[in-house]
DNA sequence: CCAAAAGTGTTTACTCTACACCCATGG
DNA sequence: CCATGGGTGTAGAGTAAACACTTTTGG
């Protein structure tokens, strides 16, 4: 019989995505330590992970990713697929992660294997937890990613490859924008996802070929210009596309 | 510091592809063992199991995938891929499963997790290590594979959808075939990975455009029907190629 | 009336599909 | 001379790419 207890072994690490309707955004997790192993001066170090924890026995690894994001974020039934998994023995390269590893784990020693989801939440939806693990978590632009812990960077990369390589063959982009949009707003999401620009008339096209949203006939308020259609997801259409052409 | 030590906690599967010109081959052991515990009759079992084995502490994934393919077949510089890691605590449901665990691990009870990998080798390359740590291994057809151990049987299904994604967009097929093969060996492959006729003209015309093969200016011998012209892979415009039309 | 983004069609190039006959060889 | 698979091109449909002007609103 297996227990909730923490495999030391096996770990979850959640790249996270937002768009707060400028640019594409992870949410980075900051570590504060002391350095205490640093000629005793007590050191304060401050650096930025992945939202990551160790896999408990009696969860599967699905189970363990939306936990994670659970307990970061509050939010449940959110977008979220496993891209790749990370071994290499020598994942902890950094000296401050292994004397961070040596404050937090019973066995800092251990080799950890990471397996690596990657999320698509509403940024609206989010309202940070302060009491989660995370002292502090803050959105990063995509192309503002200083060094992170670990192999984290790495992890990173792959991951934002992985959603655009997705996002070619699936209308996954909806789950980053609010269940009102407008077609400027998905054409800029896309924009901000693979970094160049579209074609507004074919992207228009292309996305009303594919069948699955529908215009609420509102209108956007308060803007000064001309107002856009408000559009939401037709669900049923969704779940039977199984492959767009994006 | 890492020894070779196993790690009881992660394990790496891998279905390991091959094309005998007629049909989609998989690699599977014959695990015999005594079930000392069915009412002590000490009846023999033989099933069927992915190769596969516990990883060492000081290897990366990729390397313990490696090793378990040379320890297998020999071979070495192989087509691999890691596709999917597999973690449910129950992966072990079956009984006879659970028995040979027994038989063969020092904590027989502890969850592992796998992490898949999809081989492509040469059949032709191939020949059975008898001293390996299978028994023995035969190839299995595509179509006919009998229930395997553990969730086997769903990493074999996952494998064979990830060959087939990745096929379409990559020309990675020639790693299933020698060195030197006709357009009509190239095409029954493809038929034969999705299961499906294709269209000879169709086929050929795009196979070229991807100018990723050389006519070796020699021909069949042998045959009684024209005999076909043999080509070869040109490696460095396949080295270039980062996505075909496939 | 100005600025700003919304909205809309057509032409052209390219790619994909369907399809049928002659050829070279061995037996 | 027969059976077998090898080898080739074209027409039509569908998809993708390039491109510019008018509309509506707020300030």
């Amino acid at each position: 019989m297996k227990t909730n207890a923490l495999n030391p072994h096996v770990s979850v690490d959640c790249v996270i995505f937002g768009y707060d309707f400028e640019e594409l955004k992870v949410l980075l997790i900051e570590r504060n330590y002391f350095d205490d192993n640093d000629n005793h001066q007590d050191k304060k170090i401050t650096d930025l992970v992945l939202p990551g924890n160790l896999v408990r026995d009696n969860e599967t690894l699905d189970e363990s990713a939306k936990r994670i994001l659970k307990e970061l974020t509050g939010l449940e039934n959110i977008f979220l697929e496993q891209f790749y998994t990370f071994g290499d023995p020598n994942r902890v390269r950094k000296k401050q992660d292994a004397e961070w590893l040596r404050t937090m784990r019973t066995d800092p020693d251990a080799r950890v294997i990471t397996v690596a989801y990657f999320a698509l939440v509403k940024l609206n939806d989010y309202i940070p937890k302060p009491d989660s693990f995370a002292r502090r978590s803050e959105w990063y632009g995509i192309d503002k990613i200083p060094t992170l812990a670990f192999d984290h960077n790495e992890i990173l990369d792959k991951a934002l490859e992985s959603l655009r390589f997705k996002l070619k063959y699936f209308p996954i982009g909806f789950e980053l924008l609010p269940k009102k949009f407008t077609l400027s707003q998905v054409q800029k999401l896309y924009e901000a996802i693979y970094g160049n620009k579209l074609d507004k008339r074919n992207f228009r096209k292309k996305l009303k070929a594919l069948d699955i949203i529908t215009p609420l006939g509102e209108k956007q308020k308060g803007v000064s210009h001309k107002p856009a259609s408000v559009y939401t997801l037709n669900l049923k259409a969704y779940q039977d596309s199984q492959s767009g052409s994006f």
